[in-house]
RNA sequence: GGCUCAUUGGUCAAGUGGUUAAGACUCCGCCCUCUCACGGCGGCAUCAGGGGUUCGAAUCCCCUAUGAGUCACCA
């Protein structure tokens, strides 16, 4: 049985889109899953389209993600070279073979006519599809044209009738009328290959056994077929993936400022959620399971499991798993993760963050909610005196400045500023004076915080806050009573 | 417009002729609790519509609707 072989064939975008990386992912995850190789190979060929330092982004992020490929231009391999336009001088002679055969031919047509055939088309409400002008051209035609230094390109000739069909694991059998297939441009007058060509020669030339891709490519997969039988090649198996949308009528998209692996990262997703996240998106695993590490990911990966119908990106999920992972990091490895954004809200330095963090640990869905939910540490907030008025710890503004006065004074002559420390002392004095805990729990919040709800109590709040500083809010407090 | 494809709750989805149509997220309620959150328990809500086939259809067929992809010297 031969090696399975799949590959991720980016262009270099400068940008890392969240559907790319899922097709990335599968590509792995079914490789992986099958002990076979992944193959990185970066699609260059359109030289208006390049842009400086992209491979870079694909490299890191799919580093940083574990996706790590075995053969690829920055660590080569057998069927090298892996960028494209350092193959170019390949390309043309495969395209010549099919020249000889009468599987393509060249053309000569400049942008004007292609224009007006397209033009003509459309006045014609019929498919835009080129004319075949430069179908029967003679070999003599064509040489002079060459040695005269016209530009050219040459085309695919497509079958004038039957059918073209192919399987694909996820869609099952597509059949079309070749009538239908337009002859396509395999290379482009600067000498570089389509995609549409490209593709198939190094899918070919590398030994892919799986692609695995958009289904953007559904359509023009029997063109591809066509190639691969005209130059004799076995064909691969197909799985095209349906797209990620952000609504039931839009693809995710660059626009929306939220469509790539970056974006997701910078808010405060992991990259362990994320990439999980976009797993389950489009493919489901055979049991109840959800949370899944790239490891088990390869392990539970399987064709079978992927839906043909496009999924809405649903940040909302996302949010959620990505709380799932936080509140399994330890303390430590949390509070290393949450510092920047704690940092953003919280400039005393007085205040131990390492607290702060432990706090904020449970409640944090992402990172980037984080200063929000802090903000007080460094002052107090503009607040309304009805704040301190909640029905169900049966609090009004009169009998929380009565708690809090007698809250300033047992604070003022307590010792142990500790978290049991203080617990211990203002829970003989709520005893004492025979009320409940949240009559002079939630007005100890609501002056040391100026909010209603908050991470951690009042007790936790004040220990980290400092005597000096909770007793100074407290009496502010008591005299905005 | 032609071609190709898709359609199970608000979202991700299981399901492949006989099920009370899983599960997760969201939302709501209760419990826990000094708030919020976490955790626990419970609840709302789905087979796009219409025809067939069949004893029986979310599952098979046809039509309609809606949506997507494609129709470049982009990938």
């Amino acid at each position: 049985m031969t090696k399975v072989r799949t590959r991720f064939a980016p262009s270099p975008t400068g940008y890392m889109h969240i559907g790319n990386l899922r097709t990335a992912l599968y590509a792995y995850l079914l490789t992986k899953s099958m002990g076979g190789d992944f193959i990185l190979r970066i699609e260059d060929t359109d030289q208006e389209r390049y842009v400086e330092g992209a491979t870079d982004v694909i490299y890191n992020t799919l580093r940083e993600t574990g996706l790590l490929w075995d053969e690829g231009p920055d660590i080569g391999g057998n069927y090298g070279p892996y960028v494209q336009s350092d193959r170019k001088g390949l390309y043309k002679e495969y395209a010549e073979k099919l020249v000889e055969q009468g599987k393509a031919y060249y053309c000569f047509c400049d942008k004007e006519r292609l224009e007006k055939v397209r033009h003509d088309c459309e006045v014609q409400k019929i498919p835009p599809k080129y004319d075949r002008h430069c179908l029967n051209l003679s070999k003599e035609e064509i040489q002079a044209k060459i040695d005269a230094g016209e530009p050219y390109v040459i085309r695919q000739n497509m079958p004038q009738s039957g059918t073209t069909s192919f399987e694909d694991a996820v869609f099952g059998t597509i059949t079309v009328e070749n009538i239908t297939l337009d002859d396509q441009v395999l290379l482009k007058s600067d000498g570089m290959p389509t995609y549409n060509f490209a593709n198939v020669v190094d899918d070919h030339l590398m030994a892919i056994t799986h692609v695995i891709r958009g289904n953007e490519y559904l359509s023009s997969t029997p063109k591809y077929n066509l190639l691969y039988e005209a130059f004799g090649w076995e064909i691969p198996q197909y799985i095209h993936c349906s797209p990620v949308m952000r609504d039931h009528t839009h693809k995710l998209s660059k626009r929306d400022g939220d469509a790539s692996y970056e974006d997701f990262i910078k808010k405060g997703y992991l990259k362990e959620a994320v990439l999980n996240y976009i797993a389950l998106l489009g493919w489901s695993p055979q049991g109840e399971q959800e949370k899944f590490t790239l490891e088990q990911l390869v392990e539970a990966f399987s064709v079978t499991g992927i839906s043909k119908s496009p999924a809405i990106f649903d940040e909302a999920k996302l949010a959620w798993l990505n709380g799932e992972y936080l509140r399994e990091l330890t303390p430590e490895q949390f509070y290393e993760k949450a510092l920047p954004f704690i940092e953003q809200a919280v400039k005393n330095p007085a205040l131990d963050k390492m607290k702060i963090s432990a706090l904020l640990q449970k409640r944090t869905e992402k990172l980037s909610d984080i200063p929000e939910q802090i903000d007080f540490f460094d002052k107090v907030p503009q607040y309304s005196n009805e704040l301190y008025v909640h029905k169900k710890m049966k609090t009004n503004e009169e009998n929380s400045k009565t708690s809090l006065i007698a809250l300033k004074e047992l604070l003022s002559n307590q010792e142990d500023w500790t978290v049991d420390g203080i617990h211990d002392s203002v829970m003989a004095l709520v005893e004492q004076l025979g009320i409940k805990n949240g009559q002079m729990l939630y007005p100890l919040r609501v002056a040391v915080s100026g909010k209603a709800f908050t991470p951690g109590g009042g007790i936790e709040l004040a220990e980290i806050l400092g005597k000096e500083e909770t007793l100074k809010r407290i009496d502010e407090a008591i005299s905005k009573l």
